[in-house]
DNA sequence: GTCTATATCAAGATAGAC
DNA sequence: GTCTATCTTGATATAGAC
């Protein structure tokens, strides 16, 4: 599906470098190209206009979660929320080239709102599948909004968390996850 | 502070409206000024340029939802986690002109990532109140991330939840802050 | 496959009349 | 205080050489 010349990821790395450090709407393919050390019209061969550059991004972040939270799975016990946990526990990484969704999810819809479509569907994924697990929709719910409300708040940098915090934050939410599933285990006896 | 020419809110009203029906990227004075009714130069002559008028927007949205709080919280009676339950029905408030505050911060942090201060500020704030009550800094913090992440993802256009799973939640999400503060009190004695 | 040069266009901002 | 006309810039995209 994706070409994979060297030059390729390596535009995109660079796009994604522009935005974090510059801001959305600073990502012009002037900008990206002379990041990626090639011409714009180099750049214009691999990627025929921005949208699909933009695109690019976008499907190559949501690629790099997807597989996270497969190898993640394999470490969890087997046990009745393990797709929320995993899901809390990809969001949990703060390695850098990991949290890039934000900055290819704001300059693709700062460019043009519709390119939220493939992170609309992935988020929808989720939530069918969390708030279909044991705990109870509202209360899996919850749990993932407020991982995607960290992740969002990172995103526009607007969160008023240090990692101290964070990690806090986020070993509570795992542990509220076997919390709730135990109440609910109670209530079915 | 701000002047109140008839003039002066419509086109913020304008502004905002632009935002929603086109997204952030298409908000650019001309098309501010045509849904204003205005010239150009006339809204120009409001707002000197594009960076006073996205602040003004801003700015609105950020009393507008802190009015709404003060009043909502003269009718929670009183109890150790009133500033946090008023965060939570503000939020759950669908009314149209209530919820502009996404469409401005998107407009302006397209514009320019700095311009996400003010609400840097605000969220600053709400968490620092919330988490100094009772419930524990990590519920707190939950919680309210919750919430954000529900405005976040409405902003974006990305959330996956119709109008009764919504309501759903925020009652949830009220009758969490009541359960954990009873967990809380029953670890004190 | 990568480059330079250039066409085209849209947007922010200014000047000055009414 | 509102308008029209115009300037200027910067960004996307194309054409065509190497």
């Amino acid at each position: 599906m994706s070409p994979r010349a060297s030059s390729y990821d390596n535009i995109i790395d660079a796009a994604e470098a522009v935005v974090i450090e510059a801001g959305a709407s600073h990502m012009t393919l002037d900008a990206v190209a002379a990041k990626a050390g090639v011409s714009k019209g180099g750049l214009l061969h691999h990627f025929p206009n921005k949208v699909s550059l933009l695109m690019a991004m976008v499907q190559r972040q949501i690629k790099i979660h997807q597989d996270a939270r497969k190898k993640i799975l394999k470490n969890i016990p087997k046990g009745p929320s393990r797709e929320l946990k995993s899901f809390i526990i990809d969001a949990q990484n703060k390695d850098p080239m990991h949290n890039r969704l934000g900055a290819s999810m704001s300059a693709a819809v700062a460019h043009d709102p519709r390119l939220n479509e493939p992170i609309r569907k992935v988020v929808r994924d989720n939530y069918m599948k969390f708030t279909a697990s044991s705990i109870g929709f509202e209360k899996a719910a919850i749990i993932t909004l407020a991982v995607d409300g960290m992740r969002l708040q990172e995103m526009l940098s607007i969160s008023p968390f240090d990692d101290e915090q964070r990690s806090r934050i986020f070993d509570e939410l795992l542990r509220l996850v076997d919390e709730f599933q135990e109440t609910k285990n109670k209530a079915q006896k």
